[in-house]
DNA sequence: ACCGCCGGGTGCC
DNA sequence: ACCGCCGGGTGCC
């Protein structure tokens, strides 16, 4: 007797919303047996690579004269359990794709399909082969489940007399055979995992040759774009105002017909009137191209394709009198007349330093400090001091401050003083009646604001774009949304041009009758995009939920390693009929993950249709879109000193039996902090010894609560310096705001936060189920971490064969060409401090960047865009666990801006856990599982398997 | 006739 | 529903 409750298919709270949201006339049992199959699965299980057919069977709908939901040959049907039916408790009705019902099963299959799907032995997907009469149909069932279940589904469906046909490969391509039963199932080869993976790799490439043309900004933008962002530009306008249909959407007659799910539909389905804007980092001075090109459609394609329509401030007109119209010009004027844009100081100032050295864990937390030039630091940390003076926003920024207590002085304070601006403005700009592609309604053309949410991280970021890319004389209204004092007056926000927030303010409003939830955006803009790819989190049902005409997600990496991240992106962007997770799985998501050439074709569609993706090697008409000085990446092998080996080979013994018996015990993953801490030990063995704390690594010594404290703080900043990208188990995404537990677990403090929140008595540990409360949780304090390393400094100096190594390279460098900059990244501060010595000593000049500020404090400070293309020689002192780290540092240098040649040289400790961490990072790039839908279970497994690996066990 | 057969009424779950 | 099923009317050929 197997079956247990499992988690059901298709239906997630957030999917059945929306689902039940087009519904609301329809027969209030379906919407019931909505509800109540919403309730029953509330957490959703993903449709996995181990689900496997188990056959098919011809069923038949029944009472289809009661319903209006109407079905083309072909059409794919929805099967819903109805318990609540007063008929019958074994009730399965079939539903359109737009959620109508068409009828019920009848009852004797429905008798045996109700076990199968409450026991969730198989998840059932229907197609009507053809229409007969109107009052039955037939219906195509196809069951797929876990193979562990097919025998139990099997007998089960034999018991009520019914016998599955084989359960061969069905083709998803369209089955608007209309045929006869029974229809003929092409057969075709299955796509082989590395067939998938490769596709799946490729599928953000190439996209978007230069058909689009180029647009020129609105002359509000006095930045001048470069030719690839009038590109996006031109896409971006053409998206927002063109009309074509949804791909797999054509018109047939009156009506609109799907041809992946061959449902018709009376309305014309929308065109996503967005898209994403998926630009891969390298390809602009900063991650700040997106942000002007967002900028310049904000102010170049408001309602008909005209500009947005902004009054021009008074004073600053009379400070920069009148000029020339057109960008161009009026960017010369300005820059003359106001002082120079500081879009390119951090170069400036980095290019009187021979060395940069950096922290990458800085660069990946998003965080970047300077200690020893403090012009490059006001640089970098974004004052605007100089651009305006007369304003009052400005101002503000000049002093130097936390960027919390700057983005919530700012709060209420920005727009206030503008926004009676508006209502003149929008006389001042008559609208031309122009006819568009899309024709606006008044309830359309009324919506005038934008909101943008992004990481906290680039808030300020964006405020200074707006500042540095639009005309010093009309600053359109920009609201930030963010700090206990913000305006939440939805009039109010309905009226600014462009409305700023995060994704967390989203969420925590959300809860709680939100102003932004209230207000029909004209546009919605996700940053960073891919933050909401799990649809489970508070953020992403915040986000789903909101009202816009246009939405935009724009994002570096908009696939991080599965399929499963896309429907997040799609269920924004209502890309119908995608947007309800049921289609998705079964039109492109299950197709896919099991090899399905026809699937795989149309996610690939999909994505074409509404991604806009260059890389460094994109081309236009055939010629690099940017041409990049060539980057040669090599691997310098370090020989340890037998002194050193004799210390590594004891710290290794030493790790290896404790590691062994936690293999042993099954106890790795409770023990995690010390695992890593173990293995950074080994990793600091390899670059220096004085790298290596004497951390007291067990809790049960601890006596006092200071000394518990101590300890775990110890822990903590082991586990974010062990630079192994730790992954929160609430949200699944790094790290942010770490906090640890007294169990010695790492968790957002939001994420943990939300888990003790919503428990009702005692909260517990969502790994080990120890008791835990708020209070209990401990953060690194950020000001100890300046003050241990003196004390490390204050000893003798000594160096080690990485430093040799080093060493060697920047003074023969040095030798050959005295212009040469480098950049050596280390994840260890610590070893940046080591190295300063040395540095020095050789008359070496340098900056240095590193994370000890926080992430929002930093966020300012260039964060994702920090730009060293001054730098041509990139060092990487040490592997990464994730290679995507090391390709961002490396990405810094080889960028747009960069002139020369670029070489990379990273040092791997030969015979060492560094060597290890280099063959897992290949091994995990051919992993396909990797790229594919992998279990949650198996991501532990794997990670246990690569403590083993790396511990040589 | 405790049948068969006819033909009208009827029809999801 | 050009079905199946029900139940009343009916009953040699």
């Amino acid at each position: 007797m197997s079956w247990i409750r499992r988690r059901s298919g298709w239906t997630s709270p957030a999917e059945v919303d929306l689902f039940i949201a087009r519904f609301e006339s329809s027969a209030e049992s379906l919407s019931q047996a909505l509800r109540v199959a919403a309730s029953s699965a509330a957490a959703a299980a993903e449709t996995d690579a181990d689900t496997v057919p188990f056959g098919q069977l011809q069923g038949t709908v029944v009472g289809l004269r009661y319903y209006t939901g109407v079905v083309n040959p072909g059409e794919m049907v929805a099967l819903v359990r109805e318990p609540q039916n007063p008929y019958d408790r074994n009730a399965v009705m079939v539903a359109n794709m737009d959620g109508s019902q068409v009828g019920h099963i009848k009852k004797d299959l429905a008798a045996a399909m109700a076990f199968v799907m409450d026991n969730n032995l198989a998840k059932v997907e229907g197609v009507v082969p053809y229409r007969n009469n109107a009052f039955t149909m037939p219906v195509s069932l196809s069951f797929w489940g876990a193979e562990e279940d097919k025998p139990a589904f099997t007998q089960r469906m034999a018991q009520h007399g019914f016998k599955m046909n084989s359960g061969g490969i069905m083709s998803t391509s369209n089955g608007a055979q209309g045929g006869r039963p029974p229809a003929k199932k092409p057969v075709t080869i299955p796509l082989s995992a590395e067939e998938l993976k490769n596709a799946f790799d490729n599928l953000f490439d190439g996209l978007m040759e230069s058909k689009e043309g180029e647009k020129e900004a609105a002359e509000l933008v006095s930045t001048p774009l470069l030719p690839h962002q009038k590109q996006a530009l031109s896409w971006m306008c053409a998206c927002e105002n063109g009309s074509t249909l949804p791909p797999f959407w054509e018109q047939r007659g009156a009506l609109y017909y799907n041809t992946l799910t061959c449902f018709s539909a009376k309305d014309r389905p929308q065109r996503v009137r967005g898209g994403i804007l998926a630009d891969d980092m390298g390809l602009t001075l900063s991650s700040k191209g997106k942000t002007l090109t967002t900028i310049a459609l904000i102010l170049t394609n408001f309602h008909q394709g005209k500009p947005l329509p902004v009054q021009r401030c008074e004073e600053l007109t009379e400070m920069a009198p009148s000029r020339p119209e057109g960008s161009e010009d009026s960017t010369v004027v300005r820059d003359a007349a106001i002082g120079s844009p500081r879009s390119d100081s951090p170069q400036t100032s980095a290019e009187t330093q021979e060395v940069m050295i950096v922290s990458s864990d800085a660069q990946k937390k998003k965080t970047t400090v300077l200690l020893e030039d403090l012009g490059f630091a006001a640089a970098l940390s974004g004052s605007t001091s100089s651009t305006k003076p007369k304003n009052k926003r400005s101002a503000k920024k000049a002093v130097p401050k936390d960027d919390l207590d700057f983005a919530a002085a700012l709060s209420g304070s920005t727009s206030v003083t503008k926004s009676k601006n508006k209502r003149s403005a929008k006389k001042a700009v008559p609208e031309d009646r122009v006819l568009p592609c899309i024709s606006e309604n008044a309830e359309e053309l009324s919506a005038r604001a934008t909101l943008i949410i992004c990481p906290l991280s680039v808030l300020s970021n964006w405020l200074d774009q707006f500042e540095q890319h639009v005309r010093a004389d009309v600053q359109p209204n920009v609201y930030l949304y963010y700090g206990p004092e913000r305006n939440r007056s939805t009039s109010f926000l309905a009226s600014q041009d462009v409305v700023l927030t995060t994704y967390n303010v989203l969420a925590a409003d959300h809860a709680n009758k939100s102003p932004l939830h209230a207000v029909s955006w004209l546009r919605v803009v996700l940053d960073e995009g891919h933050v909401i790819r799990n649809p489970n989190t508070q953020m992403a049902k915040a986000v789903l939920h909101l009202k816009a005409q246009r939405r935009w997600i724009l994002s570096g990496t908009p696939i991080q390693n599965s399929v499963k991240d896309m429907w997040m992106l799609l269920a924004f962007l209502q890309l119908k009929p995608f947007d309800i997770k049921e289609w998705w799985n079964r039109v492109i998501q299950r197709p896919v993950t099991q090899g399905d050439r026809a699937g795989l074709l149309n996610l690939q569609t999909l994505v074409r249709c509404i991604t806009l993706r260059r890389t460094k090697s994109s081309t236009v008409n055939g010629r690099p879109l940017v041409a990049l000085p060539k980057k040669t990446v090599c691997v310098e092998q370090v020989e340890l000193t037998p002194q050193e080996r004799a210390e590594y080979e004891l710290a290794r013994l030493e790790g290896q039996s404790t590691v062994s018996r936690y293999v042993a015990e099954g106890s790795v993953m409770s023990n995690y902090a010390d695992v890593l801490a173990i293995l950074m030990r080994l990793r600091q063995h390899c670059c220096h010894p004085d790298l290596l704390a004497k951390i007291a690594s067990d809790l049960s010594v601890a006596t006092t609560p200071a000394e518990l404290r101590q300890r775990l703080v110890e822990k903590l900043r082991a586990v974010l310096a062990s630079g192994s990208d730790e992954e929160c188990s609430v949200c699944l995404e790094s790290v942010r705001l770490p906090v640890i537990t007294h169990c010695a677990h790492v968790y957002c403090r939001p994420c943990i936060a939300q888990v003790v929140a919503s428990e009702r008595e005692m909260a517990r540990c969502p790994l080990c189920r120890s008791d835990l409360t708020i209070s209990q949780l401990v953060e690194v304090p950020p000001e100890e971490l300046e003050g241990e390393e003196d004390g490390a400094r204050c000893e003798r100096w000594r160096t080690s064969s990485k430093v040799e190594a080093l060493l060697g390279n920047l003074l023969r460098l040095r030798s050959e060409d005295r212009s040469i900059k480098c950049l050596v990244v280390s994840q260890f501060t610590r070893f940046l401090s080591i190295l300063e010595t040395p540095l020095r000593e050789q008359g070496f000049s340098f900056v240095r960047l590193d994370g000890t500020l926080s992430p929002e404090e930093a966020g300012s400070a260039g964060g994702v865009g920090l730009n060293l293309t001054a730098a041509s020689h990139v060092f990487l002192m040490e592997p990464a666990w994730n290679p995507a780290a090391e390709e961002q540092c490396i990405d810094r240098c080889h960028r747009l801006g960069q002139t020369r040649k670029v070489f990379v040289t990273k040092f791997i400790v030969k015979d060492s856990v560094e060597e290890n961490m280099v063959k897992i990072q290949r091994r995990k790039q051919d992993l396909v599982e990797k790229a594919f839908g992998s279990k949650n279970t198996d991501r532990k497994t794997s990670r246990i398997d690569d403590i083993r690996a790396l511990m040589e066990l």
